[in-house]
DNA sequence: ATCTTTGTTAACCAAACGGTTAAACTAAAA
DNA sequence: TTTTAGTTTAACCGTTTGGTTAACAAAGAT
């Protein structure tokens, strides 16, 4: 593993767990068992270095939704394709929904700028097949962007809420984790069947 | 209103905006209009003061939903009752759920202790509801859990990751607050709907 | 009138922080 | 063997940060 690599692994996990204004870079040097220097040395300042780490863990993310949203499935099939991918991704990735959630709250400017030129996960294809099942009578009459809203709150809330999911439901890391795993085929069949005609 | 009154509005502002770490004594001190001195004198310093925001930022959420889950009213009107009133409290304070998120992610042991300590949101007669009415024949055999967590991530989810959905949906203020007035009745229906036999 | 308590401020401080520098180390090229 | 280019480090620096101090002012209390 290059030191490169080190420090960005270090700086994730730094930057994961305390967010970008608790994050300390001699913090990220020991986590990566290097000199503070190196940090400055490899990825300039604090910021660029952030912004390598955010950047990378939405890119993990972002192909695998596009992926999906863009198939020739029906709704209803990618409705079940993403929830399990999705649910599978962040089960080994669980501090990344609300590191994500944290730094648009805190800096939102920056995370506009970031939609707006990187590859975000684009859910309009989806919405456009939405519009057309409803006018097929496959699915009932809503709006769509509700639906896209709902399947994102189902799947992704539980773990960018996790803490406070544990706490309040009394979980330990175990029970969360199975439900988690029941989740991946429940949400979809319990949203499909609410929408279907 | 009193200088402890300013600071601590002050406090709530910017400590929701930039969340512990990132919030700094002096913004505070300037949003409130006083010295910064003053702070340390009413509240002895920055984790006291942040304590007795977050206290108060939960005192106010928890008292309501508590009140609607140990009502006597069925789970459905229980549903009905607290997508539609969490919803109405937090268009009125958009900062708080990702907030509450954000700290509970950056110190979880404080926000353990505080659920140990005071009045959190208790699910648990809503659970032994569920149950009861599940084994009465009336909704479909599911875990409760699940069921409580779907009625959270439904209503809570679009308020934590406000940023992102406003940002991947391309909702302004008006059209997101819109979508969320829609929420406060079809999301209970949705879920009424996908659980009753 | 004088003392005591409470509220308020400007000036200050030590520690922590992000970032820099210059030197030392390493290993491959000349 | 020497040069050269890329790594890595210890020590340092200016600034920011949370917190303190001492002086001061207003208002009751004695």
């Amino acid at each position: 593993m290059t030191t490169e690599e080190k420090i960005f692994n270090a700086a994730r996990i730094v930057f994961q767990k305390k967010g970008f204004a608790g994050a300390r870079m001699q913090e990220i040097a020991d986590e990566a068992g290097i000199n503070k220097a190196m940090l400055h040395y490899c990825f300039k300042n604090k910021q660029l270095l952030f912004e390598a780490v955010f950047k990378n863990a939405f890119s993990q993310l972002a192909p695998q939704i596009n992926a999906i949203f863009s198939s020739n499935e029906t709704i209803f099939e990618k409705i079940k394709q993403f929830t399990h991918s999705y649910i599978s991704f962040v089960i080994v990735n669980p501090f990344l929904p609300p590191f994500v959630i944290q730094e648009m709250n805190n800096n939102p400017e920056f995370v506009k700028n970031f939609f707006k030129n990187e590859n975000s996960p684009n859910p309009y294809l989806l919405i456009d097949q939405i519009k057309k099942e409803i006018d097929l009578g496959i699915i009932k009459p809503m709006n769509p962007k509700q639906l896209v809203l709902d399947i994102f709150s189902m799947t992704v809330f539980p773990f960018a809420a996790q803490m406070m999911v544990k706490g309040i439901l009394h979980l330990d890391d175990a029970e969360f984790n199975l439900m988690m795993e029941e989740r991946k085929t429940t949400i979809a069949e319990q949203i499909i069947n609410s929408i279907k005609k």
